[in-house]
DNA sequence: GGAAAAGAATGAATCGTTTTACTGAAGAAC
DNA sequence: GTTCTTCAGTAAAACGATTCATTCTTTTCC
């Protein structure tokens, strides 16, 4: 009743046990008539392979850590499923942690990996944790930063210009004819905001526009957007903002919501633009105008940096590759002149 | 340069690998000071303890498996969190498989699961898995299926009642004045997509209203719940339902933006019932009513139900636990009269 | 004060693979 | 016909933790 191993499968088809592993790994030729022996005493006993025994043999495991700030959030998810195409492709698996943007659990998943041996790790970090990645790396686990360069030269990552993403999103607000625009976001520790902020912030006053209202909170979950929604509301109405730019879709929907049940009309009132172009924005009841970040293609890209590196153990090669953003225009922006 | 291992750690220390070992595991007690100058070699050496060969030597892994039908459903990602923390209390932690509703990604991660002997699975099954996870169990990983309980009085599980969510969907519609409903939903060979279905049937026929619409679809995704509108309004307005009942709220999502783009009046002409209350239904621009499943909670019943198993192997008292569907009321529903 | 019990620590055996150095056998080359 | 390759397959040595059965010290008890 006990699982099958090596040496059962390698006494019911007549081989030594080195044959077998040749046969799983296909690391030596085998003559196929013995191959065929093993693989149907492979099928005949039920037989699944030990990783831990084979992991522990070789040093290093076949999943790829991804530690993501927020299951909750799609523009996450997405990327993960992107990663996990790549990695499919090369036999590999994921193995998904969630920081929930709390340093805390952030490091207990960095112990989780590294007591795997993971074969290497896609993060977006929240602390820091930096001379922890060193290790990591120094132990034979590669590490690709996600959507996060900053100080970090030292490591392959992806990355969104998200300065010229908050320019492209203040830009397009100017275009459509208005005047007074809000900035609802995250914390501006977070690197991603504080550089969407200074993009729009830099667009605004180089053309020319009254400055850029910013209301700033702890995180990015759409709560924000409500309570940013309402205190844009309590302002006297000469003061009163005619579009919002959110730091991401999340808050977006949080504001859309808000002002709409205040009876704001959206866009003709206040227009609004949010960030990462998630599906739930795209579908809301007024289609969101957002700046897209290709989130798949961005879990793509960081899982062959880390593939290249896991492959070719040493080689400190380490690229950054940039993806552009690009604004989206939708319901929430267009089709409406400036308020009079 | 080589990592640290148990053997470095007691030579550094001054003692034997099983002291450390029993330091590590407080397996057998160990005096103070002694433990104080492991914990201090472990400390110096940057010690990580090599999973692979823990679960060698023990036989089973600390992680257990969660496969679910989507990862871009909040409701699943909801489950699997509600879950995680449960197993966090307990020193484990969560790998999460994304089957995608394929049952080809479903075996490869069934395989993965079984190779990395996990401590336990959770799942959502897809495909004709049962003999697979019977197998799974009697290998040592027990299993507790969600959301599922069919055929499968063999496993413990965690459900909700979807006769009576489908029931209480289709007499809150009733009760507002409505009285041709519609019903657009995934493939009825889902169980749950054929429960919510039978129940809302039974409850229109038993109060004996205009039989219900019902348009039936390959997947339980947004785009479906768009045609499903398109199809709607292309009907003769005398046969065109005034609700619609969404098998689950992504769908109930599409619709709303099909129709309320097309210009209809949400809730006056066509009122909305979705299923499952995620985030995104709830912070629609209009609320969408919603028949909540305690996501989370489940996510945690189901990883308490495996973890009595996993302490109590061979214990074969599976239990199935039901929680009960709640009707949300939110704008989609409430608020306006029949329609003349 | 001596026997028994309890408390700490030891060290070898073990888990199930992969891999390396090695052995034969069969054919190729001269 | 001897020597060289090549090709298949073997057997034993890892990998790094945990866990036994032991040994060595203390302490307790009468």
């Amino acid at each position: 009743m006990a699982a099958a191993n090596v040496r059962d499968v390698a006494a019911l088809a007549g081989v030594s046990v080195g044959t077998v592993s040749n046969v799983l790994n296909a690391s030596k030729p085998v003559a196929p008539e013995t191959a065929k022996r093993v693989l149907d005493a492979i099928e005949k006993l039920g037989f699944i392979r030990n990783d831990a025994a084979r992991q522990l043999r070789v040093g290093q495991s076949r999943t790829v850590g991804i530690m993501v700030l927020d299951v909750s959030n799609p523009f996450f998810t997405d990327i993960a499923r992107g990663a996990e195409d790549a990695l499919a492709l090369t036999g590999r698996s994921l193995i998904l942690g969630n920081s929930g943007e709390e340093a805390h659990r952030e490091l207990g998943y960095l112990d989780l990996f590294e007591e795997q041996r993971v074969a290497g790790l896609l993060i977006t970090p929240v602390g820091d944790v930096l001379s922890r990645l060193e290790r990591l790396r120094s132990r034979g686990s590669p590490v690709v930063l996600v959507d996060r360069h900053e100080n970090a030269r030292s490591f392959s990552s992806v990355s969104v210009d998200d300065l010229q993403g908050g320019a492209l999103a203040a830009g397009h607000l100017l275009d459509v004819g208005r005047t007074r625009l809000a900035f609802v976001g995250g914390p501006q520790q977070v690197l991603q905001v504080a550089e969407r902020l200074r993009g729009a912030r830099d667009t605004v006053l180089a053309r020319g526009a009254r400055p850029l209202r910013v209301l700033e909170f702890e995180t990015m979950r759409a709560d924000v957007g409500r309570v940013g929604a309402e205190q844009l509301l309590a302002l006297a109405p000469s003061e009163r903002p005619d579009a919002v730019f959110a730091a991401n879709d999340l808050i977006a929907l949080g504001v859309l919501q808000a002002l709409t049940s205040a009876g704001v009309r959206v866009p003709d009132d206040i227009a609004i633009i949010g960030y990462d172009d998630i599906y739930f924005a795209a579908n809301a009841a007024i289609p969101i105008s957002s700046i897209r970040q290709p989130a798949a293609e961005m879990g793509r890209t960081a899982a062959e940096l880390l593939l290249e590196e896991i492959e070719h153990p040493g080689l400190k090669d380490y690229r950054h590759v940039f993806f552009p953003p690009e604004l989206i225009v939708r319901a929430s922006t267009a089709g409406a002149d400036a308020p009079h």
